[in-house]
DNA sequence: AATGAATGAGAGTTCATTCAT
DNA sequence: CATGAATGAACTCTCATTCAT
């Protein structure tokens, strides 16, 4: 429809031809501008201007896709997180293999995807600012916690059917994987704390020792 | 001192006992209204009239004994944090037995006295905006991640002296310490994260069993 | 009625006496901080705790003598200004000599007693913040300006009774007196204005000055 | 150069006309506004909602246009009294006669464009309230003070050079002009002091009168 | 008489959000 | 679709004045 009012193509026309390509484009790079600048500065304390800004767009285009910040913000979670877990259970779905080895597979990829970029910062800032930003926090809750827990849980739950594991209460058993790896995002994420003496945390070893600690815990005792 | 100024007691005459208690109270009181707002909410989103309202003065009030919210973040600081250092110093000065008891000592009683007080909030706290107020990180690092790091580094220092802990960089070693504490307040204090299942984490145990790896990585080994 | 609970003289009790002795000179330690900070800092500028602390005293104690920062303000008026007249009125009943010299007297005694001093600043304070205190202004015009004006009149008045002055218009004539002297007392008080290069005016040689330029206008013509 | 963008009148389109119109008169608006209110109630004392509602906005507009209450008066002095310079200086690289003329003409539309107007307030304005503002009283001698010297030394330096004036110190000199206009500044902009029987002060006679006397000082007296 | 703790209205400034263009 | 001028509620901090002691 934008083609409507052109009289070039866009080869003929490049500036144009950016411009019509980047209004398709806005909302993802508000989201990206977004991403970094709530990693950066947290939620309360980030401003739409410089969202905007950042986007190359003027504040009230923001306000065109978004109907207000904590849009913004859902739409940052969605893009970065939550989206994710479809493809991710696709992923396991045709997983061959131990699920030891589902587990390791699954810790090295979300260090891959998430852990390791920007959007664990995501993780970090919800956990700051979720107390003041309750409905926020909810959708987190909803899209990336619950989610995530019904991933392990299932690796767990199918090692355990197979015999692999030992049975255990999953409620608890999640916690194991998954604590280690908050930790080190919010160990990531707040360098404030430890400026002097870089931290020590190669995060691919910690991960590594980590996921074996949990795995011998979690092994079915042939002996017992 | 107040009362010696007084020739009855507070029973005889109440209404003067009210208003001076109060007085010499106030300080105190502000401090303790801002603890706990600011570990709620965080220091940004923390409003100076609640504080204020929560230890029941006016707004105006506050500032007769803070010159700022800044200041008196501070205040909150050295009155939960800071302030214990010289009291720790003290102990561990006439302390009698082994590093490794020493480290089991120090961490219990930081869990009792801080870790499990409002007052770890804190640090959370400072993980989170620090980098927004950078005055504020500033004075974090030089009252509290400094002399605890010192607290820490000599508790090692004296195991490698004694022989009983094999030689190792302080400066890595002492996060194997603080580390797991840090991430046990940053738990604590984010449960927004983990409301459903409640939070499978004994912190006392956690302590215990953390203390003990970190022990076992430290000790010398006579064999070798 | 304070010595009625002294038990010892001043003699014998030196730090006592001092501080009844202090207690019948407050309203006048008062009125003459209030006199520094006002010309210093203008009314509005300046902040009670301040004049307060600069007499010794605390808050509450002047609001004890003056109900309010304007009636502070009248009696610093009073005090440094319009208390004068009477004396010079009387002075002048019984001045003996011609017109002329009794201007010239005037001026000269003015100069000495408040150009030169800091009251002279209570002048430019009007003329910059009359217009907010409307009340004050008012005060003022009744303390200060009409009976200045009168004062000079009645000079003029004399030297045209006497036939010494040409008769003019009195209302116009006293301005040419009163013109450069309040020119002198900006000036002197708005140093700010010609920080480089010192302003270049001996006030005592322009007060000579202008003083001979309106006796030279203001004298009768014998010849016309 | 806005109308560039128009196809229509302003009477075609009177809706549209206004907001753009508006839009770029805004600062302008506001600096009138706050020009008015400035010399009207001093700085301190000049709320900047009064200045935004006296233009017609709201308080969150000025602060759009203005970073502060103080670029907001430097905006205000810029625009009233420093911009006007480089039009002088102009005018001067071109005059044609004596440096006596010169004077007269400088002085003579000093008055016409400055003195008479509004924005000799802010004269008085800086002598009253520049002790407690010094960025401000900075800005002004550098803006205003240091150039408005230069131009009349720059005058009497052309008198020198030519043999019309005798040769004199400059920087005492410059006083002789300057002081009589800062007296007549201060005279009209403090009525409070002469509010009954009006002052007496034609402002164009008097300046032609002080502008004759100084002439006569300046001039080379030929039998010397 | 003297204190100084307490007040609260009001200041300058910020920022998410709206809406005419 | 895109703008950015405009808003106004909310924030931190100030200070003349009051009043229990």
């Amino acid at each position: 429809m934008a083609s409507s009012r052109r009289f070039f193509s866009d080869k003929l026309c490049p500036v144009r031809a950016k411009r019509e390509r980047r209004k398709e484009a806005r909302p993802g790079e508000l989201i990206a501008a977004a991403l970094d600048l709530f990693v950066e500065k947290g939620f309360a304390a980030t401003r739409v201007d410089e969202v905007a800004a950042r986007a190359g767009v003027s504040k009230g285009t923001l306000f065109l896709y978004f109907q207000s910040k904590e849009e913004l913000f859902k739409a940052v979670v969605v893009e970065n997180l939550s989206g994710r877990f479809v493809e991710w259970n696709a992923e396991f779905e045709v997983f061959e293999g131990s699920a030891s080895d589902m587990l390791r597979y699954c810790l090295r990829v979300w260090w891959e995807r998430v852990g390791s970029t920007k959007a664990s910062g995501l993780t970090k800032l919800l956990m700051s600012e979720g107390g003041n930003f309750p409905e926020l926090a909810e959708f987190y809750r909803q899209e990336v916690v619950h989610p995530g827990h019904a991933l392990v849980r299932r690796i767990l739950q199918r090692g355990i059917d197979s015999g692999e594991f030992a049975p255990v209460d999953l409620d608890h058993a999640i916690y194991a994987v998954i604590a280690p790896m908050m930790f080190l995002m919010l160990w990531k994420h707040s360098t404030p704390m430890c400026i002097d003496g870089k931290s020590e945390l190669d995060p691919e070893t910690f991960i590594a020792v980590q996921t074996e600690i949990v795995l011998q815990g979690l092994l079915a005792r042939p002996s017992a």
